[in-house]
DNA sequence: GCCAACGTTGGC
DNA sequence: GCCAACGTTGGC
């Protein structure tokens, strides 16, 4: 059981979004990214949860929970040339590019801001407030997790 | 819109 | 395999 924290912009797809999804559910498309492909791809199992996270946005953060609804497979957006996330190195027989499908658990009645995060020595350490960080997908430990989920507790009162 | 920090690319 | 140039991310 893994945690995870998966950037999204919330003008281009937001908690509201996914929840509106049929099965509040979604193909997590367009990562272009090794080292989040990697944790996708080989770290990422059913039912893992997510933190999702609302960036480049007036008040960037913690906008609810997801958790993972299926595991790795080929992200077919890679070989389509019509899509934004062409790549033309990547085909359906052998695919460069993996995505997950995402599914919400719930929304946070009020979202967590990054500011607030930033507040909490025990979260120092986490890769999202550590400078120069800017992967779109990054572990969360249990520890970090745990916290997180008291804050957000409190925060929605 | 700025800019720091990183990742990727491509010439050599 | 080095490294300069360029592109992207994302908070501010």
């Amino acid at each position: 059981m893994h945690y995870w924290l998966m950037k999204s912009e919330p003008d281009v797809f937001s908690i509201d979004d996914l929840q509106e999804r049929p099965g509040h559910t979604t193909h997590w498309d367009g990562v272009r990214n090794y080292q989040a492909r990697n944790m996708m791809r080989d770290d990422m199992s059913v039912n893992d949860l997510v933190l999702f996270y609302h960036s480049s946005c007036k008040v960037p953060g913690i906008a609810g929970i997801a958790l993972i609804a299926r595991a790795a497979y080929p992200d077919f957006t890679s070989w389509n040339p019509e899509s934004e996330y062409y790549d033309p190195k990547s085909s359906a027989g052998n695919p460069r590019w993996y995505m997950v499908d995402v599914k919400s658990v719930r929304k946070f009645k009020h979202l967590l801001p990054l500011e607030e995060l930033k507040k909490h020595e025990a979260l120092h350490d986490m890769p999202l407030l550590r400078r120069g960080n800017r992967l779109s997908i990054m572990p969360v430990s249990k520890a970090h997790w745990d916290y997180i989920l008291a804050l957000a507790g409190r925060n929605n009162g």
